[in-house]
DNA sequence: CTAGGGTTAG
């Protein structure tokens, strides 16, 4: 106990023996300055006392009973006692500076950012100046908790007119609140502007760029700060360490390690289950593993980490041999351990397995944790038993969103788009659809092309502000054009500015026209993708390759193909082959389609043969279509199909007895399909 | 008094 709290005490245990013996002199400026210091010492008791003190002799009716109660709101606040603190603040008879700054220190500390924001605003409004710069820090948190970037904008202009613009502290709140906010530009903008940025500074850049994907920045950022001559700390290495193993950079990885080696950083066991963790995503598990046989202490995480190392590079027995040393160490496993074993099972995917660890879940009393119940529905569903789905839906709580939307994209899986849009139905009753929600729901709409159900679900996003986002609009896009509505679609498009259009995006459009025959379309919009500087990949490339055929755009399918040979080769894939030579085959060139074949840098695909076969059907070539299902028949020996084609070329120039003999090989074949098919599976 | 930091996660 310091000098300062002794006399503190002192002061107390006076005040309450003169109140026992009913002294009433005590005036209200003594009470005031208990309270003053239980505020500096965080006493919750004493100031219950003074409260109750106060209460039984009537100082809160007095004139000065404001200056009191703002000091009796700031001891709560600082106590953390939000129910006491917001009953004194409710009865003063004026809000004072010092009980907003307590009050709202107090929200944003135990996470009601949003009253945080409220009292912040509200105070503003009351006429006071703005918080001093012990407070900046907290609302400038707040905003960041929120994302409420453009308060958060207003904060910083208000920090810079009141001269708190030079300041440390609130120079890395609002980086971290920009960072949070997404805003990289404008985090980085403050960061240059900061006369000292000291560690903490760069800790703030370095792990912000990662959460906001941009991971090569973030490196970029500790060299600087290497060359810079600050000494980097352990929040640096374990902010940098992720960074290296999302880019799998094992060179900067292994400056990381040797820096903790040389500057002694590894004290916290933090950074050794970083370094477990970089090793582990650079593929190197024998370096994770020699990284943790070095280490003494281990925790949850650490094992955790390997496990989710060795799954991550494909080793499910590696995985379950650490989760038998975990057991035999005695630490006990949680839920983020089994969230992800659960995950690798879904993954692979593998019922019994899934089940082991669900018992396993059980056992260690997590299996009620979101995070768990999110990675069971999804196992079950991806194992094709969504009866089991639902029954552990039914034991959640149902207010989280993540479960739902596991159990929506669980439905979509199993090709259950009815059901997943009345789960939608019943799911708005209970929780908050986000982004994933749509992106797992808007398939359903797609599956069942109902123009109708279409229109509703795009009312209810406007109506629900989620119009903006170019995934959910992509989704639109795709809805409408398989209900059969491309104005709709395009409309939507339309509606998403040039600069956030993503190559998905164009590719919805572009298919949607492609597939109902408007390849001039498609290929005009394919074009206007490139010189709007999105570069096309093979998934656009054969929905506009396939618009040209279907619509018998010979030429111009053979200008994108030769564009494509040119400036994307590595693009080539074996299904655009597959459509160049259905273009060429359909328009008759049937040669110049044998001749592309032949000149395929890699296998060409059953696929690709196909195609060919087709062709050679509508124009009766024997020649071609016999080397076409001579191939066909090799590469893909149970379609009955490729026979059929065949036949029918045979019979189509009256070669009978061909005809007949390729119908008894097929049937000989279909007699040998089930066992040779079961055999395959 | 106030700022940054580890394992899941499509």
């Amino acid at each position: 106990m310091n000098g300062q709290s002794q006399s503190f005490s002192r002061t107390l245990k006076h005040l309450f023996s003169s109140a026992a013996a009913a002294d009433n002199t005590i005036s209200v400026a003594k009470c005031e300055s208990v309270l003053y210091h239980c505020a500096n010492t965080k006493s919750v008791s004493s100031t219950k006392k003074i409260h109750a003190y106060a209460i039984r002799n009537g100082l809160l009716s007095s004139h000065h009973s404001t200056h009191f109660l703002s000091l009796l709101t700031a001891a709560y606040a600082v106590g953390g006692q939000a129910v006491f603190a917001r009953q004194v603040f409710d009865r003063l008879p004026q809000r004072t500076l010092r009980s907003y700054k307590s009050m709202i220190r107090m929200y944003a500390e135990n996470g009601s950012s949003r009253e945080a924001l409220r009292l912040f605003v509200e105070m503003l409004e009351s006429g006071h100046s703005g918080p001093e710069k012990y407070t900046y820090p907290f609302v400038i948190r707040a905003c960041g908790d929120l994302l409420m970037l453009e308060l958060g904008t207003a904060v910083h202009g208000l920090a810079l007119i009141s001269g708190c613009g030079t300041d440390t502290f609130i120079g890395n709140s609002l980086l971290a609140m920009y960072m949070n906010c997404g805003d990289t530009e404008r985090a980085k903008q403050v960061f240059e502007a900061m006369r000292e940025p000291t560690i903490v500074s760069w800790n703030t850049m370095i792990s912000g760029y990662l959460r906001n994907d941009k991971a090569a920045a973030a490196l970029m950022m500790f060299h600087e700060l290497v060359n810079s001559g600050v000494d980097a700390d352990c929040a640096t290495i374990v902010s940098v360490l992720p960074a290296c193993g999302y880019l799998k950079d094992l060179d900067v990885g292994r400056e990381v390690h040797l820096l903790v080696e040389e500057k002694g950083l590894g004290k916290k066991l933090s950074v050794w289950n970083a370094l477990v963790d970089m090793y582990a995503k650079c593929g190197k598990m024998d370096e994770a593993q020699s990284v943790y046989d070095s280490m003494i202490d281990r925790d949850v995480v650490t094992w955790t980490t390997m496990i989710n190392g060795y799954i991550l590079n494909g080793d499910v027995n590696g995985a379950l041999e650490m989760c038998r040393l975990m057991q035999f160490e005695g630490v006990r496993p949680n839920a983020v351990t089994l969230a992800s074993l659960l995950a690798a099972c879904a993954s692979l995917p593998d019922l019994k397995l899934g089940k082991c660890f669900h018992g396993w879940a059980i056992r260690h009393n997590v299996e009620s944790d979101v995070n768990v119940e999110t990675a069971l529905i999804d196992l079950y569903a991806k194992c094709n038993y969504i009866s089991l789905s639902f029954q552990v839906l039914s034991k959640t709580s149902k207010k989280r969103t993540v479960p739902w939307n596991a159990i929506l994209s669980g439905c979509i899986l199993n090709e259950r788009a009815r059901e997943a849009i009345e789960l939608f139905k019943q799911m708005l009753f209970e929780a908050k659809p986000n982004d994933a929600t749509f992106k797992s729901l808007l398939p359903a709409y797609a599956m069942e092309a109902d123009l109708q159900q279409a229109m509703n679900i795009h009312s209810y996003l406007i109506r629900a502000g989620f119009f903006l986002r170019t995934q959910i609009a992509t989704g639109l896009v795709d809805i409408y054009s398989k209900a059969g509505s491309l104005e709709s679609g395009h409309k939507v498009f339309n509606g998403i500015i040039e600069k956030n259009r993503d190559i998905v995006l164009w590719g919805a459009i572009v298919s949607g026209y492609a597939m109902h025959g408007h390849g001039n379309v498609a290929l005009s919009l394919f074009y206007n993708m490139v010189m709007s500087g999105i570069k096309p990949n093979e998934v656009t490339f054969t929905s506009v390759l396939h618009g040209c055929s279907h619509a018998g755009l010979v030429d111009d399918g053979l200008t994108l193909f030769n564009f494509m040979k040119g400036s994307y080769p590595l693009c080539l894939r074996t299904d655009h082959y597959a459509c160049m030579v259905d273009l060429l085959g359909r328009a008759g060139r049937l040669q110049e389609a044998h001749n592309l074949i032949k000149s395929m840098p890699f296998q060409p695909s059953h696929t690709v043969w196909g195609a060919l076969l087709g062709a050679c059907v509508i124009h009766e070539n024997v020649e071609l279509g016999e080397e076409a299902a001579k191939w066909v028949f090799e590469l893909e020996p149970y379609n009955t199909g490729n026979y059929i084609l065949l036949g029918n070329i045979y019979a189509a120039i009256g070669r009978w007895e061909d005809a007949e003999k390729i119908r008894c090989r097929m049937k000989n074949l279909q007699l040998l399909k089930s066992p040779a098919q079961s055999v395959l599976r």
